[in-house]
DNA sequence: TAAAACAGTGTTACAATATAACAAAATATT
DNA sequence: AATATTTTGTTATATTGTAACACTGTTTTA
């Protein structure tokens, strides 16, 4: 199974992806001399509690639950810090944020975004990008950022609604 | 020039353009005996005014202008249906609507964002569409919806970007 | 080490975008 | 004409995101 596919299946071992993107974030940040302050770290778990993307206004009151300050400047803070570190990404179409799977590398920003169980996978796809970029050079425009975000349903839900 | 680099150049007869969305609004509505009300065209029509991607809460006062309630409801339920009939397009990332450009036709939902002049336009490109619908089907995901947004800099900007 | 600089957080207020719910009016259907 | 349906008016509020400034802790420099 690739890494792709851990998002839509329900059994895999879900603290074992905590923890790796935990310990990514701790390293990166390490690395880059940043702090991965109490606050930023707590996000960052909070977020990785699913695979499902997360609202701003869901994470304050685990926040304010933690002791912390929880006016939406606290937790905007610290997402910012998170996406310019590549840790988390925004999905525009939800207003939500979710985990990034491989912080290390490049990211693509492509998004599978299962509609029933809302679970979102990050589409690795060199192909995709390559095509986006090759109709741009036609036009003459010069990419600077990427959103693909493509909605449906995962595997897991086709099997879960072919059943009932 | 193919449609697409229409809104990258500034020079052309955009009269034409906006006479033309609202030719093949009517109709559109006509066929599928719609009521394109006096409020949606309007609507459609001031979205119409250029190719840069309008808010909601642009449209409003020149609701007002017109005579018509400015409430939000009033622009958002024209919007919405606008974008039932393809008529117009959400940009998620920009939290703005713009005019579909080919309204009979199946949309790829793709877009060009220029950064510095706001305008979009719409990539049509089926090789995007298929790569993306490739990929997932290796994944066995079933897509529902696209969303392709890019941004960065048009031929024309770059141009004067160059000159300064 | 003290002082200055900077980064991070607390706090208040508000901006921007979008929707719920129900009443009234206009239009279409019988 | 009466009824049903669609569209619009209206009020209120939900949701998402940011500006601005004060305060605190951490790093850097003299």
């Amino acid at each position: 199974m690739t890494n792709s596919e851990i998002a839509f299946t329900p059994e895999h071992d879900h603290e074992r992806c905590i923890h790796q993107a935990l310990d990514d974030a701790a390293s990166l940040c390490r690395e880059r001399q940043l702090r991965l302050t109490p606050i930023r770290e707590l996000v960052l778990k909070l977020i990785w509690q699913s695979h499902k993307p997360l609202g701003a206004y869901e994470i304050l009151p685990a926040l304010a639950e933690a002791g912390f300050n929880s006016a939406p400047p606290t937790v905007y803070r610290a997402l910012d810090f998170l996406q310019e570190q590549g840790l988390v990404h925004r999905i525009a179409s939800l207003n939500a944020f979710i985990g990034c799977s491989h912080p290390e590398h490049q990211c693509s920003n492509s998004f599978l975004i299962c509609t029933q169980c809302q679970s979102v996978v990050e589409l690795e796809s060199p192909e995709i990008s390559s095509v986006i970029h090759q109709r741009a050079d036609e036009i003459g425009f010069k990419i600077a950022t990427e959103i693909v975000e493509i909605a449906g349903l995962c595997p897991n839900c086709q099997k879960s609604t072919v059943e009932k």
